[in-house]
DNA sequence: CGAGAAGTTGACGGGTCTCAACGAAAGTGG
DNA sequence: CCACTTTCGTTGAGACCCGTCAACTTCTCG
């Protein structure tokens, strides 16, 4: 395999894989599909066998409210894999999108229990991402439960800025952001009309730059002050278990 | 082993499990503690080497935000593993404390590790349950973003109600809920002088009655109504791994 | 019985929502 | 390349839900 691929390259983050672990990830990325913006992968009530990597574009899970509102629960980036959360469930709880053109592999949950027969090493990897997805759950769950809209915003912009920076996608103090004010409404349990109302406060004020699909942060260090963001979700560690 | 512990008979739930199994599941549970309730097991910041496995009492964990406030996280039960969300990380992200007088097991990340090695049944399991606490913060945090304190509040009583119906732990259409309304407030996101108003509401239409560490709900449908409860969330199974 | 915690109630203020109209940008077909 | 359409973003006015503060009452437990 000359070039890794982005799954490979997040698991690599965790620990060190063997040839087997490596061939054993690679088949879990079988079948690559091509995926439209704004398509569906699956809505909630669907039933749920398989999971997804997601190998290129952004997408997001989400959930219709009956009042015709809709929450985004997470944003996904290449690399991550999606639909861990209905691993011990049969429908889907969540419908999951794509934010832009993308591409996709599915693998059923059977393929999963495989793996955890073949590597402890792999076994343990896919433990640590599901807790570090609950850990990103529960920091959006402080988020909108303890702060303001101010805040909130910040917050996700400055998630967002730190975690492309580990997948090296960031240019500069400006990243790409394909989602609509609506999106980030959605996602931060605010009206699209006030997103936007904070969205123009801070590029008055200077803490945030905001055209087409890109974000500039003149000041990350502000922004950061101003979410009152704590990274500690984001420095994850289990090389320990790997060097002893 | 002449009467299964509390979660031995929680993994049972999930599936059939072996001698070795619960030989290995027995092991986890070696150091029974006995601590007393308001009690905290560990706070945000200290090292995370270890899981622990609440046999009796109930806890939460929580999370001191800068403005003083507290947004409680979880609610854990006898029979839950508490500290799952660290695996990946080096500190603990939130605290964790008693609600009242309880036992607690610890044992360390290692020891995982070895189960992941022995037995695949109980790796399978393991994981089930880390997706089954992910659907339920994912479940909490679009109660908190979306619905009105009615809502939150509503959902939350019939969520325990649920959770207590599985444990066997409910007499009647009664529950022990032993929460003050500055706990539900920490948890809903909602002062507790809102949460007071809120419950004479309920008490004056007759959808839910609190006296003491008591919560009696005369209609659990209207109040699954009243929360637009959907418990799919709730509803796991992966049996079907187990039977082909 | 006394003290402290927990819960209740009222008045007031503020952050965010809704509705609505308008403007800007982006995609579409001729 | 232009008119058209549609989505997306902006701005204002008014309303509402819930927070804060504060006083008071009720429980709980030593």
């Amino acid at each position: 395999m000359s070039q890794d691929s982005c799954i490979i390259c997040h698991f690599k983050h965790y620990g060190e894989l063997s040839e087997n672990d490596e061939a054993l990830l690679a088949e879990l990325e079988q079948s690559p599909t091509e995926i439209k913006g704004d398509q569906i992968l699956w809505q909630e009530g669907d039933t749920a066998h398989e999971f997804c990597t997601l190998s290129k574009g952004w997408a997001y899970s989400f959930r219709h409210m009956e009042d015709g509102s809709r929450q985004i629960l997470e944003i996904y980036l290449p690399g991550d894999i999606i639909g861990l959360r209905e691993f011990a469930f049969k429908e889907r709880l969540t419908g999951v999108a794509m934010l832009e053109d993308g591409v996709v592999c599915h693998f059923p949950h059977r393929r999963l229990i495989n793996v955890f027969r073949e590597s402890l090493t792999l076994s343990t990897i896919f433990f640590a991402i599901s807790s570090h997805q609950q850990a990103l759950l529960t920091e959006r769950l402080v988020n909108l439960a303890r702060r303001s809209a101010r805040q909130r915003l910040a917050h996700l912009i400055y998630e967002m800025y730190v975690r492309l920076e580990r997948t090296k996608a960031r240019q500069g103090n400006s990243i790409r952001l394909p989602l609509s004010q609506q999106h980030l409404g959605d996602a931060l349990g605010l009206s699209s009309v006030h997103v936007s109302r904070t969205l123009t406060a801070f590029r008055e004020e200077g803490l945030l730059l905001r055209s087409r699909q890109r974000v500039e942060l003149p000041d990350p260090a502000a922004l950061a002050r101003e979410a009152e963001f704590g990274d500690a979700y984001l420095n994850d560690g289990i090389d320990h278990f790997f060097h002893h």
